[in-house]
DNA sequence: ATGGTGGACAATCCA
């Protein structure tokens, strides 16, 4: 496996993004990254200004809404949209190879609050996903699971765990399935660099109002690493520098660094 | 504080 970093972030709006991630891009250099909420179809999708700086990519966008990318130092082979949702028509499902490691990119629905037609929605999607790694993946290949899974798995996950239990996105059936994904063959690979540290977020609502100096935070995104792949991670961070920048995502980089 | 912010897109929907 070709050494360096991988890295999740969900954009909302790759286009109002786009100074930002060139910037970050440079300065970072990871080998690739998984991005979620690019908000654009793909005829408008910005590829040439990621080519300028060494980057292909590969997306499938829609109107308004949703839309996911994989951006790679490295050519991308076997790209296919065709994973959980092959039967729904949003822009939420990527996967590729680059190089030996396999990459899945992931927009699991929001789900809007428990109770709903939009929840009942993101429960069948997380479980469409499970069912497409059990039928389609092995945990003992080189794979790479990134992305937006709109789920906190444990308290330490969210800044106020007794306030927000039971809430979307802190639900007792989104985290059972969250735990069968994971004990189908992937390791949380922050945590697992990282257990038990507290405040370390990747999400904060934009409508609280200095939710980030408030470090009002959830761990909502997540790169998930079959145990081959794990066991050559050296480290996995946060980095959330861009939100001290103007027009900052409500989302942080999510980094793991791998030999 | 029954709001608040931000993005897309063109009146609201989504997060």
């Amino acid at each position: 496996m070709e050494s360096g970093k991988w890295a999740t972030y969900n954009a909302n709006s790759i286009r109002a993004r786009l100074p930002l991630m060139v910037e970050w891009l440079k300065r970072e250099r990871p080998r690739g990254v998984f991005v979620q909420e690019t908000k654009v179809q793909d005829k408008d999708f910005p590829s040439a200004a990621f080519e300028e700086i060494g980057y292909r990519s590969v997306f499938r966008g829609q109107k308004a809404y949703n839309g996911v990318a994989i951006l790679s130092e490295e050519p991308l082979t076997d790209v296919s949209f065709d994973g959980p949702g092959k039967d729904m028509t949003d822009a939420r499902f990527i996967s590729a190879r680059a190089g030996d490691l396999r990459l899945i990119n992931v927009y699991v629905p929001q789900g809007f609050s428990p109770g709903t037609e939009k929840f009942q929605y993101k429960l069948g999607w997380m479980r469409a996903l499970l069912s497409f790694l059990k039928n389609h993946c092995m945990p003992d290949e080189f794979l790479l699971v990134g992305g937006d899974f709109n789920v906190a798995l444990e308290p330490m996950d969210v800044y106020d765990p007794e306030g927000l239990r039971g809430q979307v996105g802190f639900h007792p059936e989104e985290q059972a399935i969250m735990k069968q994904i994971l004990e189908w063959g992937l390791v949380d690979i922050l945590r697992m660099h990282h257990p038990g540290e507290r405040d370390l977020y990747t999400f904060w609502d934009y409508r609280i109002p200095n939710g980030f100096k408030r470090r009002m935070g959830w761990r909502i995104d997540y790169l998930l690493a079959t145990r081959p792949v794990f066991e050559k991670t050296t480290g996995c961070w946060i980095d959330d520098k861009s939100r001290t920048l103007a027009q900052p995502s409500d989302h942080a980089f999510l980094i793991a660094a791998m030999l």
